[in-house]
DNA sequence: ACTTGCAACCCAAACGGTTGGGGTGATAGA
DNA sequence: TCTATCACCCCAACCGTTTGGGTTGCAAGT
């Protein structure tokens, strides 16, 4: 009788008399539905599933990449009036013999937040016909919703700007090779180098590590070249790189953006502190972790599994590392 | 029947016979448990709420300090098999209001992390009888169990050590006047002071904001002052005062540890990268997590409330920013 | 006057497990 | 042979909601 009242307040079920005693009622006994109980009898929990693993990083929430992303989880959660379950796990290899805590009935759906799972791992999971949506890397090929930033956009949006800028001699640093995001913006680079005519040189594009370490060990190749076969300006996988090419520039005595332009991907805190503050793109992550929820119940409330990309804009942040090459400004010495 | 097999797995119920027969058919049929049909009936959910607010800090998940905290209670809650639901308020004070959503039967107990709450908004969550763990403030005028760092054995141990290596005239730089910690340490700061029969200056002792801002204006009031009046050493509120209060002293010519010594409290990233690196105490936030859940889960199993407080020592994280007083290497300069 | 329609309300059957009491057969003790 | 004990298994009630169908009482339509 209550709970009918209580909860069908959109349905003309209750007359305005019973509804007001009702409500009196509650709040004399203190009384609060149970949630549970009401998720059981309706097939639904309102409650999301968000797995992550310890594997990818040794603090996850801390992280520089998850932390964000986990903030707009918890954010498009509460927009959308849904609790949010958060499941690690220790490794992604244990996975499949998990199943039963994600279908326990707890969870109306699962956002796994990881940019580096197995396609076998998550067979299983797809096998179960609950709805799910994957954060953080590509997979055309598989049949399932994903969100990530438009890799390949991004490097078009941060090699065009340095070829804008006046830059002819332009070197990719990328990250893991086993990571898509890198092949990704690398095929970016590619392109708008080939929009606009310009020659690669495989010499020009490294692959390296998502870290600083990294970033300065393969500048410090590049720089080591021949002034006129050296590039002129560095766009890196991430911004840890940035910042190791930056370190190998400045130690050879040059300075950015005077000799050397840098460009960077995902605008870390590091980033704008930073010296010269770095210029970059601003990867999307609490945008991407309102996304994934927003596509996640899209999936759970049609009740089809039509999976759907979505891939979101970075965006160009302007700070102090991309200049002119000093080729111009000197005249003809190229 | 499968069911009591199940679950019973250590009571002697069921026959070996039997029990392989279960397991085979459920193996067969691809048979799942429903946890929340389990959770309703037996009244335990195996689910702890963590209740955090984006008012305290713009990225909860991003946060030094928040992260690490949260990645300790995630780690917690799978160390004993609890499912960890997060719950974020936009605001404290709206949170009686939603008062249903922690009463919906969903998590057996509820972990707040947060040093800002507010005496009256928790007055009716105590009252609910629910089990409740606070994270990052102790309440010893509250009947509620805490968690937290040892704030004033951090203050003690940072000045101690200050002591030790010689100077006699140290300044503390504080946080938030309105946060506990900032008052515990220097609480912890005098204590050791006056162990050592050194005298207090109520001058050396300021209160600003746990701010890298705040420390560098705090920092050059002090090094203003004439040089027989001026600090030898900086005990700071937390790691961002420190890297304010070196940039003060760098501004003015001095040097780190050589004319100044400067202790922060944390141990954030920043502190191993700054120049110099950051002679800090640690807060051991993962560790606060791990004991969070262990207490509420105490508190749960044992149907009885008594609380409990638990104050984790800071360890000690030796760098480079203390020395000796420049008076002692020069001589009588005093 | 009899049906029809409708709003308001009540009731019973799920939802998918747990729990404990009672029934069964076999074994052991008197 | 009768009974007490025990391991094993089954059954019914329950956890606290939702759901839809059934019931009542009253106004309107024919």
């Amino acid at each position: 009788m209550t709970v009918s009242s209580v909860l069908n307040g959109k349905t003309g079920e209750a007359s305005e008399e019973t509804r007001a005693k009702v409500l009196k009622t509650v709040d004399e006994l203190g009384y609060h539905p149970n949630g549970v109980a009401r998720g059981l009898a309706r097939r639904r929990m309102d409650t999301l599933g968000i797995v992550a693993s310890f594997s990818d990083r040794p603090s996850l929430f801390g992280d520089r990449y998850f932390g964000p992303i986990f903030d707009g989880l918890l954010l498009g959660a509460q927009k959308y009036h849904q609790r949010a379950l958060i499941i690690t796990e220790d490794t992604w290899d244990e996975l499949p013999r998990h199943l039963s805590r994600y279908l326990d009935g707890h969870c109306d759906g699962l956002i796994f937040v990881t940019p580096t799972f197995c396609n076998e791992v998550i067979a299983p999971l797809i096998a179960t016909k609950l709805p799910i949506v994957f954060l953080g890397e590509n997979r055309p090929e598989l049949p399932i919703s994903v969100v990530d930033m438009d890799n390949v956009h991004a490097g078009e949006l941060a090699t065009t700007k340095l070829i804008e800028a006046g830059h002819q001699r332009i070197a990719y640093l990328g990250g893991d090779s086993e990571l898509r995001s890198s092949h990704e913006r690398r095929q970016g680079y590619c392109n708008a180098l080939s929009r606009k005519n310009l020659s690669m040189a495989t010499s020009f594009i490294v692959c390296g590590h998502y870290s600083e370490a990294s970033g300065y060990r393969e500048a410090s190749l590049l720089l080591n070249l021949p002034k006129n076969q050296r590039p002129t300006a560095f766009f890196c996988g991430d911004d840890a790189i940035a910042i190791g090419a930056i370190h190998a520039i400045h130690e050879r005595g040059a300075s950015v953006p005077q000799d050397f332009s840098v460009v960077g991907i995902n605008d870390d805190q590091i980033a704008a502190l930073s010296h010269p503050p770095l210029t970059t793109i601003r990867q999307p992550l609490w945008a991407e972790g309102e996304h994934a929820i927003r596509i996640l119940l899209e999936q759970i409330q049609s009740e089809k599994h039509s999976p759907q990309q979505v891939l979101l804009p970075g965006e160009w942040v302007e700070r102090g590392t991309v200049g002119p090459p000093p080729a111009q400004k000197g005249g003809a010495k190229l």
